[in-house]
DNA sequence: TTAAACTTTCAAAAATAAATGAAAGTTATT
DNA sequence: AATAACTTTCATTTATTTTTGAAAGTTTAA
């Protein structure tokens, strides 16, 4: 396989994988696009790489600025912006992690725990909706607090936790 | 808030959380429906609760089932078939997790070793390509590998884990 | 073996999400 | 302050995903 052909499976590869996760396809292809990039990489750039609009690559740009994993790069003498990806792997996942428990973990447990503290009539069926719901507000609690004790290490958070569990 | 109301949030809300993590709504709904409910329910149920046709119920049941989070089950005497949720929470979480796994982190590890494999000319641009590939093989295939050990423990392995890590 | 009771399948329709591109906006240079 | 170089926005179009529902399939019981 040539380079050309082995980028572009990586990028199609990202893109597939993030649609099954939940950001778009572009969004995943454009930071793909720009982990394996060694240099910065101008609008115009993605746009023929990838062969999408211009409105389309200024959103997924803007929306993975948001996230904290792109950045924004200004060559000296030049007019257009270059961007370019969070390469450093440990700092990628912890960004995402914050971000997703952000966005999506903190408001589900908000929700549940409304609904698990309402006050069940003796029937089994309102017991049982609200043990249920109250286990898995304990639950997702937890596992939201491991996912931020996690990336607190930081500096290959990963690798330190591979370590610590596997003894 | 009463228990209708509180039953009903709880499964939009597992619903919408479903569609951010590449599941479908109505898949997500049903198996929250289940997951509340304290006895088996049918399929006529499922579809009069969530208001969805015969055949959505029947495909997003399967699919369900073949993530062996859902069970089928048969009452004496009745012909029709019900249904319940896995509702042993960690239980849930390792078979979603090894699922999620198998079908998408597997594949992915085989394109990321595919690629990063190619030898690059001595070009920056193809170097850094072949670098930064391999790095990302190395850390999907740690933290798939961390996934596997962290769901071996069963039985409470979060509660487990979470004691690991903070000492 | 027939019929009733139920479930599954899948082509078509509907709903949702993403992409386009032209116009509006911004910034830097002369 | 006018113009050129570039980026962002957003109404509309396009593509993708999900849902429907009727027909086909299956199972049980008489």
């Amino acid at each position: 396989m040539e380079f050309k052909e082995a980028k572009n499976k990586f990028v199609q590869t990202w893109g597939a994988l993030g649609s099954q996760w939940g950001i778009n396809k572009t969004m995943a292809q454009i930071h793909a696009l720009l982990m394996v990039s060694n240099e910065p990489v101008s609008m115009e750039d993605i746009m023929e790489e990838l062969q999408i609009s211009r409105g389309n690559t200024s959103m997924n740009l803007k929306a993975l600025m948001d996230w904290g994993i792109v950045y924004k790069e200004y060559k000296a003498g030049e007019r257009r912006e270059f961007f370019t990806a969070e390469k450093d792997l440990d700092e990628l996942a912890v960004k995402i992690a914050r971000e997703r428990s952000k966005r999506e973990i903190k408001p589900a447990l908000k929700i549940l725990k409304e609904v698990s503290t309402i006050d069940a009539n003796n029937s089994a069926e309102e017991k049982h909706f609200v043990d249920q719901t109250s286990k898995l507000y304990d639950f997702v609690l937890k596992a939201d607090n491991m996912l931020d004790k996690m990336t607190e290490f930081n500096e290959n958070w990963l690798g330190r936790l591979v370590l610590k569990i596997m003894k």
